[in-house]
DNA sequence: GCCAACGTTGGC
DNA sequence: GCCAACGTTGGC
């Protein structure tokens, strides 16, 4: 899951109570289907910063509750505003996140790319990717935490 | 700030 | 249903 650190970083949801936090404002509708269709209670994410100084993944949260509607489609002052959702006919959809742990250390989006040959479909590293949710499969999943534990690429 | 790569909107 | 115009995302 994507998020901008200007807007909720990984700091922001470590100070929330219980380190955990709505993920709203999801206004994409492939994205939308991952969280309502998809995500399960228990599920890990890896939280990545996005649109910074230097994207990459900070850490690993999981999902806390099951998929239910974003309310912030419904208010006129939020910047989530859709006029077009309703409280009988939501369109949009939050899970609950809570941290679970830091990364030993930063993997970048760079590090992730000097990596592709052993992170094949990984939606995140092609090209004109948008997604601000993305589907991981286990074998990403196990690489990026290999990553995460070796010294491999240039942010030693 | 630029721009590629989408996604959405709305006229037809 | 097509597609041009427009808006947004996100890396650089």
């Amino acid at each position: 899951m994507k998020s901008e650190p200007e807007v909720f970083s990984w700091q922001d949801l470590a100070n929330k109570p219980h380190k955990t936090s709505v993920w709203d404002g999801v206004r994409n509708y492939q994205a939308r289907n991952f969280i309502r269709d998809v995500m399960s209670v228990n599920d890990e994410i890896f939280f990545y910063h996005s649109s910074c100084k230097t994207p990459g993944i900070v850490g690993i949260a999981k999902v806390v509750s099951k998929a239910y509607p974003d309310i912030t489609a419904l208010n006129p002052q939020s910047p989530y505003f859709d006029p077009k959702s309703a409280v009988d006919n939501a369109r949009w959809f939050v899970v609950d996140v809570q941290l679970v742990r830091s990364f030993a250390r930063f993997i970048s989006l760079d590090e992730l790319r000097q990596n592709q040959e052993n992170l094949k479909n990984f939606p995140l590293l092609t090209r004109g990717n948008r997604l601000s949710v993305i589907p991981v499969t286990y074998e990403n999943w196990q690489f990026i935490l290999h990553l995460e534990n070796t010294k491999l690429g240039t942010n030693l």
